[in-house]
DNA sequence: CTGAAAGCGCTTACAG
DNA sequence: CTGAAAGCGCTTACAG
């Protein structure tokens, strides 16, 4: 019933070649010919058959985005933000997430490459050592954000956690902070923490090092676990065991769940206590009060990615490059308060991983 | 380089034929070539061609999912239950968002279709009877939330908006609320409600009426834009104009903005004034205070909707399934407090829309 | 259970 | 610029 490239030809009165020439916009055509098989496309509602000719040509016009969580609004943003770029370059997406799962993973990217794929965006906050194998040997254009090396046809962005972090303590200190809690929160209780953490811990150990590594103390608790209820386990744990005034979080969904956790124990913030995020996701300045973060453009992400990705296979070396960020500042960053309940430990004692910043 | 099924069949000694039978699991094969085909497919590396199967069958195993947009967590949310679902029945899921366009969302069913999915989930908050239309008549069995009706072929659910609205209601009574703020927002400032959204004013409208329309007074409010900002300027601007002590909002995410706008205006929750969101997106028990909501089950909504996909073709009627929600009590609502701010509107005339319940 | 053959709907040289 | 032909890599009857 689906009419096919013949009955255009037939309705037309041309050949296929010509038919199939128009469809892609070939510059050969005559313009009375190009103009009447185009009514014959139209009259007979054709569609060309997307395997039919995918299968006849070498490769589509489909970029391959693997997220880690779309429940949280960093991936989600991320993804619509390259979905624009690629759409803006005549592109169409495909988006799947991994759930964090090295099966997932692995899954979805096989089945972007079956799905040949012009080039693929792997932006996930979990390292993938073969399904980075697997995309480098398929030879397909490849960009990492935070968790790939750069390899020939593959370029890496690396977010400037150092940089924000250092914004963030400066900001701090310039407050009066020098009780810093850093929460980070991993999958399981077992787990490294994820790789692009791992890059910020450090960046914030950098930070601390390069600012005031003698008057500032800096204890950092790790909870497994969702992002929200890391955050929210997290204060309160430490609520008991370490002293502090200010809390950085690895992610704004981790520093959710850890205003959450200060304002159950009824800890304002940020008279009693400051908190600052990461990731800028747009909801944070919707909350109470307002997230101070560090903030990643979406913009520049996305133009980066897709342009590595579209480049010329000339030029396709590897690469590694700098996403800025910057602190914004909202209200949940204030004045420290010695006299804060966070200030006073009841234990002595503390089960929670704890450092000091020249431990790292 | 890539092998192809003859590569696979000239090592394992068999015909054509038969590996394809073990690639698609065929019972006709024997064991022993079986394994025999199964161990060069694993010496070659060897993966199908997606587009030469899929020209030389009929169907895909892949469900296509369109929502409106991906930043709203309850379509991000839902997304992942449908691909969950999906997988555990075998198949894949395509996600795209419209981002409310009806051009967007016109080419990604376009494209769904031109892929040939084995079904469609059609997710929006928007109405778009011209792709619903390309839908039906393409014959792929589809399913609509709140959006559809329900066709050969086509399946809608319904979400019991009435009946969460009820609770809600009831919910606010009980406390001993009178006046009640109804907060929705609209994408532009000219559009009519989105259709999701006017089901849910229709439910409350209805709710109200049955509850108690003599000393309920319910006022509504529309704003345009995106969800938390129309959430935040509709209870800035209802300050000056409406008395109310609880506000009832079309989403979550309206909620948050809502949450945000009084508590900046130095307005408690719950102390002066209770707030209800609908669609328990998970962050919502984050909020300070945890929000009370209207929850829409993402479990039950998936396995409906995957459930009705893929289904028997004998058996794919028009149908219509109502989705029950629930009120989660959490902080966000207390005792109604006389003297809060929000009772008293400084100017006499209101510019919002406002109306009695009668008036539905 | 196997093997040879036709066909899925397009694209791409290639000779006119 | 056109038309006939080969080929993309699979699936599916069909005769053995």
């Amino acid at each position: 019933v689906r009419p096919k490239i013949q009955d255009v030809a037939a309705l037309a009165k041309v050949s296929l070649g010509s038919v199939s020439a128009v469809l892609n916009e070939k510059t050969t055509v005559s313009d009375a010919t190009r103009a009447r098989v185009q009514a014959a496309i139209e009259k007979l509602g054709y569609r060309p058959d997307l395997y039919a000719s995918n299968l006849a040509r070498r490769r589509t016009h489909v970029l391959g985005v693997v997220v880690s969580d779309l429940g949280n609004p960093f991936f989600a943003e991320t993804a619509q933000a390259l979905e624009a770029e690629a759409a803006r370059r005549g592109y169409r997406t495909s988006l799947t997430a991994t759930d964090f799962s090295e099966e997932q993973h692995r899954i979805a990217v096989q089945q972007l490459l079956d799905a040949r794929v012009a080039g693929i965006a792997i932006m996930t906050s979990e390292r993938n050592p073969a399904t980075q194998a697997m995309v480098l040997a398929s030879g397909v254009p490849a960009v990492f954000l935070d968790v790939g090396s750069p390899a020939e046809h593959s370029t890496n962005i690396r977010v400037d956690a150092r940089g924000g972090m250092r914004a963030a303590v400066q900001h701090l200190i310039a407050l009066g902070h020098r009780d810093l809690l850093f929460v980070r929160n991993s999958l399981h209780a077992e787990d490294a923490p994820l790789f692009s953490h791992r890059l910020r811990d450090q960046g914030l150990a950098a930070a601390v090092r390069a600012c005031d590594p003698q008057s500032l103390h800096l204890h950092t608790i790790d909870i497994a676990g969702p992002a929200a209820d890391a955050g929210e386990q997290a204060v309160q744990q430490a609520l008991g065991e370490l002293p502090f005034t200010a809390v950085i979080c690895v992610t704004d969904m981790v520093a959710l769940g850890a205003c959450r956790g200060l304002q159950s124990r009824g800890i304002r913030i940020p008279e009693d206590v400051s908190v600052i995020g990461f990731d800028n996701i747009s909801m944070s300045r919707f909350f109470s009060p307002p997230l101070t973060t560090v903030a990643i453009s979406r913009e520049d992400l996305s133009r980066m990615a897709i342009a590595s990705l579209l480049r010329p296979a000339a030029k396709a070396k590897a690469e590694t490059l700098r996403l800025a960020t910057s602190l914004v500042l909202r209200e949940s960053t204030g004045k420290p308060n010695r006299q804060s309940p966070s200030m006073r430990p009841r234990r002595v004692k503390s089960k929670a991983k704890s450092m000091s910043p020249r431990a790292f």
